[in-house]
DNA sequence: CTTATATTCAATTAATTACTTGAATACTAG
DNA sequence: CTAGTATTCAAGTAATTAATTGAATATAAG
């Protein structure tokens, strides 16, 4: 009878089976970073090469990413700003809904109350007067597929080298790649050890260009 | 290492697992509708009892569900509204990216796009001066659990009986579950074949609920 | 206490999915 | 044309998941 809701849902399925691995969640987070080649993809989230390609396939099949090809290498980027959102309502819903979520946020961003996000609104209105320095904590290709205009990029390992040209008095912003990415999280603790007003911008780098708010490229 | 990570996605992973099945997607849109036993989800699904059991205990450990239990029963509902948004952005994204959503909608729902949807702040704006007629065409539990302010329960089969009643004047505004949702276009359909001048309303019960707008419980 | 009903649990089978491995394809550069 | 690189394909194994069946539990009513 009535198999057009069963096919429709069925469809609408795919969408779920594209976001029930962590690993494939994984490799959307970096793609929602910017556009990446299949090996870039393999080396950053660790996977083998074949494995990597077989997961974005299934990411490509359910409408999640798309693809093109430029001499050797396929690069995969999102296929619209709505597959954010609605990586976005997953965290959130989860964060909300599954217990072990909080726990484990809370044991791993220990000190995640007290480094109270910045809106993005309010940290485009720094920016403009010069109040601020934003850090873009992000490895180097990250930054360069897109950053938040005026922010440093300042990946974790060299940070300490850049904290030493600080005087202290400045007000220091990190962002990363998402809510739950552990880097801003870490930058802010460190630039606070040196006593500097540290603190991390709500979300991450694919939520400002969501937001709709300008994005500078290259450097 | 950065196992933090792993299991985050991990959990997150546990919502796109539970959205990655056909049957729970349907329970959800049903449990989105109000809250339902699971014989009543069993009956209005079709699968057997076991298999709605475990299918929803299944939406439950991933957080998208909550169950009380009373008497002989346990009903479900969503944990939340943010579960509303979720399916809509599935259903959105799936919509935009998949060709075969796409050849579904436009081989099932033939007329959509003769079928403007009205959008629901225009429709209590037109209730609220009696200008409209507003069908809910879902089956009777689902409008008793809440239905939109004024709205008129006639079910499918009911429909043609009560077209009787109307003049062939009056506007007639059309809903059901969801903007998917076969009943509601073909209540317009029928409608308009009677010369009447109906409408579908945008998306579905759960929706207007969703947009914070008045609800109306029993009759 | 017994019976009836709603739900869950447990065990089984069939189907699907993840990952590995090695080969095949497609393109570039020499 | 050849060699090298990036990606995909194909086959196999291990693991997970869906659905069925029948039994177990829990509650209510007689």
């Amino acid at each position: 009878m009535s198999s057009f809701k069963q096919d429709l849902f069925a469809q609408f399925a795919r969408v779920g089976k594209a976001l029930s691995h962590g690993n494939r969640l994984e490799l959307l987070e970096f793609i929602a970073q910017g556009e990446r080649s299949v090996d870039e993809l393999s080396k950053v989230s660790g996977l083998t090469v074949a494995n990597t390609s077989q997961h974005l396939q299934h990411l490509r099949q359910a409408g999640l990413v798309t693809c093109r090809k430029q001499g050797l290498k396929v690069y995969y980027q999102l296929s619209g700003d709505d597959v954010i959102q609605l990586l976005d309502i997953v965290r959130v819903v989860a964060e909300r809904h599954i217990a072990e979520v909080d726990k484990l946020v809370d044991t791993f961003l220990t000190v995640k109350d007290e480094l109270e996000p910045i809106p993005r609104e309010e940290l485009l209105e720094r920016v403009k007067h010069g109040l601020v320095t934003v850090l873009d904590v992000r490895p180097a290709v990250e930054y360069a597929a897109g950053h938040v205009p005026g922010a440093v990029n300042v990946p974790l390992s060299e940070l300490e080298a850049h904290l030493a040209k600080f005087d202290g008095t400045e007000e220091v912003v990190a962002y990363c790649r998402g809510p739950h990415c552990i880097l801003a999280f870490d930058a802010v603790a460190k630039c606070r050890e040196k006593g500097l007003n540290a603190h991390r911008l709500e979300d991450g780098f694919p939520e400002w260009k969501l937001a709709g708010l300008p994005v500078e490229k290259q450097t």
